[in-house]
DNA sequence: TGAAATGTTGGGGCG
DNA sequence: ACGCCCCAACATTTC
């Protein structure tokens, strides 16, 4: 025990269970929790209008919680340094506790806080917890970093099992002197206005959401016990609930990957669901290789992990095409419906973002780097990470991609995955009239049955040829 | 975590 | 009964 209180540093870990940095600052004494404003830090990835919208929610359930247990949140804005070297002359702090952010320019500004506070003598303590395995933490026999996904999950399972989960804090103590504190409205992350379709991005987000560390747990509860039955096999059908809605939690820390894991695991072994729980617990490995890529490749954000892609010959003048993709009128139904559903909701279900992503690098052959940074702005659960590694993924030229030849096409994803059009018409109603056999390609439908629905911008035949030809152009290059 | 083009096979209609 | 053709249905190759 100390008599001098510690900082606990809060950044994207809002949950009170399963936290090292609260539990050991906790642990330690006197405990001011603080969370520091500084997103120009982590410049040009700073969150975005769904992310902050996110944030701000997350911020203030944390905040509760730690009212309810006896503590406090404290809100600052600023530099993190100067920030927490105020505080700690403020509140005669010696210690500041952090669970780590993976993300390079996170990471850098990290290790510069750290260096510094210690420098002037104080004590840092950082954990692990954001991922299963630590970033950097795993490679192969080579000492090189995993390059392809199922040699990195098999190697991750030879690991064994990740530990157990750590406790609620127990005891709180409050310092003496609680410092001053900015209210969360003033630092003003709920986007205000209306989104590209003209709908308020607040209402429709709250409409589909609830953030924090409670309803995370009630999502997981919700995973463990029913729709891990069916997880593997519905997890493809954009209808269906069929799967988790875990990411922004776990993007915002409101759950650890660990909660997960071994949630899944206990429920897996008493339900007998150890085989759907395998297939869960295997895309959760995805996260875990996307952080994995991200640190031995930082520049990856911003550039093709293969160099040649440089090169692409990418459409010029493609402005007015991006933007149809962007507000969904594309022409091309699951697509739409896809771009509809996330500025609707700030999410979209996974095969549809395959689908539509493969439409705007691929026939429309707008950069990839166009397509992450929508996604970036309006997704929830938009994480750097996986962000990078599915659009590098999608446009072919990031580790374990999809060949450059693979090109979606987007009606027989509809068909394949939407038979019915029950997607596609919950977020296009003008396709309600439209039958079945028409409803992922209503220009062709007889009878001027499809008119209501505006033609596809792009020709799905010719385009996919000219991707193949601009594909073949930069493949003989050396990387 | 593809889809189109091409090749193969076998059942059935038909003269 | 038989050969021929058509064309699903399925398999393989190619991009």
């Amino acid at each position: 025990m100390s008599n001098t209180p510690a900082l606990y540093w809060i950044r994207r870990d809002l949950r009170l269970a399963d936290n090292p940095a609260l539990f050991h600052a906790a642990s330690r004494g006197q405990l001011i929790p603080v969370y520091i404003h500084a997103d120009q830090e982590e410049a040009p990835w700073q969150p975005g209008g769904a992310s902050r919208w996110w944030l701000h929610h997350s911020l203030a359930s944390m905040a509760r919680s730690l009212e309810k247990i006896g503590s406090r949140l404290i809100i600052r804005r600023g530099s993190s340094l100067e920030t927490l070297q105020a505080l700690a002359s403020e509140t005669g702090a010696t210690a500041v506790f952090f669970n780590r952010l993976h993300e390079p320019a996170c990471r850098d500004r990290d290790q510069r806080v750290s260096a510094a506070l210690e420098n002037q003598g104080l004590e840092v303590q950082d954990y692990p917890t954001a991922t299963l395995i630590e970033p950097g933490a795993l490679t192969n026999l080579q000492g090189e970093p995993y390059r392809v996904f199922t040699p990195f999950w098999k190697a991750m399972q030879a690991l064994g099992e990740p530990s157990e989960c750590l406790p609620l804090p127990g005891d709180i103590q409050s310092p003496t002197v609680w410092p001053t504190s900015l209210c969360l409205d003033d630092l003003g992350l709920e986007p205000s206005g209306e989104n590209v379709a003209g709908h308020s991005w607040t209402r429709g987000l709250a409409e589909h959401w609830e953030v924090g560390e409670h309803a995370a747990n009630q999502s997981l509860e919700t995973l463990a016990e029913n729709t891990i039955e069916i997880y593997p096999v519905q997890r493809d059908f954009p209808a269906k609930p069929g799967v988790s809605r875990l990411s922004p939690h776990l993007h915002f820390g409101e759950l650890s990957p660990r909660q997960v894991w071994n949630q899944l695991r206990q429920a897996g072994l008493r339900n007998g669901t150890e085989a759907q729980t395998l297939a869960y617990l295997r895309q959760l490995a995805w996260r875990d290789f996307a952080h994995h890529v991200l640190h031995y490749f930082p520049r990856s954000p911003l550039e093709p992990m293969y160099p040649k892609y440089r090169d692409f010959p990418w459409r010029q003048d493609h402005e007015q095409l991006l933007r149809a993709w962007q507000q969904g009128r594309t022409g091309i139904p699951i697509v739409d419906a896809g771009m509809r559903e996330l500025w609707h909701t700030g999410w979209m279900h996974n095969r549809v973002r395959m689908v539509a992503a493969s439409l705007l690098v691929k026939n429309l052959r707008i950069p990839w780097g166009k397509g992450a940074a929508w996604f970036w702005d309006t997704l929830v659960d938009a994480d750097l990470a996986n962000n990078t590694m599915g659009w590098q993924w999608s446009a072919g030229c990031g580790v374990d991609a999809a060949p450059y030849f693979r090109i979606f096409n987007p009606i027989l994803q509809g068909e394949k995955f939407d038979a019915q059009g029950v997607y596609v018409r919950r977020w296009i109603p003008e396709l309600r009239g439209v039958p079945d056999k028409f409803v992922h390609k209503p220009w062709m439908a007889p009878g001027g049955q499809g008119k209501i629905y505006p033609s596809p911008v792009i020709d799905l035949a010719s385009s996919r040829k000219e991707a193949l030809e601009a594909l073949a152009s930069i493949r003989d290059a050396a990387n």
